[in-house]
DNA sequence: CGATCCATTGATTCTTATCAAAATAGGTGG
DNA sequence: CCACCTATTTTGATAAGAATCAATGGATCG
């Protein structure tokens, strides 16, 4: 077994995140460690899961990005949120579940089991704080479609990965890397590529933030924050 | 204890949801039963849960409707998703878990306390199926918003609450009981009411509905079914 | 009877979609 | 390294959808 300490938590985005939703223990992260040794990738486009499929372990990604959609019968598809490294894909101690949506690997995607919930209360608590803000983000996209408009949705939402990125160390002074096309954007947020282009650089011109190359940078989170009322996702007790 | 039979499963919406969802064996039925003679009430208006407080124990709706709200600090409010008779409030064998968004009652709502699931597992099936289903229908919500027009949503939202209502009895051939005014409607579907109104008018005028006095008759729901593209929610496995 | 809530109507403005096309970037093979 | 191919971003012109503002009519309730 490899050496456990400070600096493997402080490297690896999958344990990193797991142990800022909930302190682990030696031997969450000795059987996270030891599955972190047994990883395996999908590429990009392929799916992870397909609705309604039966869903026979429950996974973590390890590295790259995937994305929740809904498949619609004319074709286009419809990106319900983003799924990040450190993230489950599955329900953690639940056998022979049905995936209630299609996960699709943005990025090449690595992964591996996710240890079982009983090797740790800690890891089991995490996974818990982990369902529970799932299901804020559900919420937190039901709000954006409804009660913003497309200037305020599209920073809300790189709100959100700037914050939900910063738990597992993979963005810093809103800056990350973002994988996602405008389109993709366009339709996880309910808008044209077209439209959302032109609001990318209205609030470029307002030098509110930067998108280059895939790097985005938002020059005041804070600002943003206040400007579209967002909340910050409390992450110190669980939701549920 | 009363006497249980084939009467008693039909004759309330409670039990007769969540025997849709999982057929309920006596154990099941006599406590559900045994909570539904001690019910207590919330007046309309008034919040069951609040966003962020501590859930001490799991409820069951036995009649009116309430609303999952998330609160803004315009004052202005976004209705996620309206609960029904039969439906869960909570976290079914969960102590201490925070609420994730305020439930308000829009009529007045009689509740009563959620039998433990260990007391049969054809209860706790109900439960975890009733669970999978309310993630479904968020993820619905979310499709709702970000694909269809102001027509589609109203007919889709009309579609799932006339579908989910079916389960518990209480609507019958497209008609049912609708306590929500078109400013409730708009709110959760994210158009302004004057909108909503003119919406109405147009379909009514189509032949599709009518909407009167609380009451709602969708004229065809199959075809509205085929021209907003909703898939049927399935109940006769677990989606999770 | 006034007060209040809800549904309805009209006029106008603003946001976003749609259609079409050009420019740019990224990747591949020669 | 260049030429080519494809995916993505950008630009422009126009149309449709929904919001906004303002006001009226109908119920219902104390």
């Amino acid at each position: 077994m490899k050496p456990l300490g400070a600096r493997s938590i402080a490297h690896d985005p999958v344990i990193r995140r797991l142990n800022a939703l909930c302190a682990l223990d030696d031997q969450a992260i000795a059987a996270l460690h030891d599955e972190l040794n047994r990883t395996f990738s999908v590429r990009s486009r392929q799916e992870l899961l397909h609705e309604g499929q039966e869903i026979l372990r429950c996974m973590l990604v390890v590295r790259g990005w995937a994305a929740r959609t809904r498949c619609v019968e004319d074709g286009r598809r419809r990106i319900i949120n983003v799924v990040l490294p450190g993230y489950l894909v599955g329900y953690p101690g639940l056998k022979r579940g049905l995936a209630s949506s299609t996960v699709v690997a943005i990025t090449d995607v690595l992964l591996c089991t996710a240890p079982d919930s009983s090797v740790s209360p800690a890891l089991a608590k995490a996974y818990a704080i982990s369902r529970a803000l799932d299901e804020a983000h559900l919420l937190g996209q039901i709000t954006r479609l409804g009660r913003l408009n497309a200037q305020e949705r599209i920073q809300d939402l790189l709100l959100e990965l700037l914050e939900r990125l910063e738990l597992g160390g993979l963005a810093r002074e809103g800056r990350f890397t973002i994988p996602l096309t405008q389109e993709m954007l366009a339709d996880a947020l309910g808008l044209t590529p077209v439209h959302v282009n032109r609001m990318l650089q209205q609030a470029r011109q307002a030098g509110e933030l930067s998108w280059h190359g895939g790097q985005v940078v938002l020059h005041d989170p804070k600002a943003i924050r206040r400007k579209v009322g967002r909340l910050k996702v409390r992450v110190s007790r669980p939701l549920i």
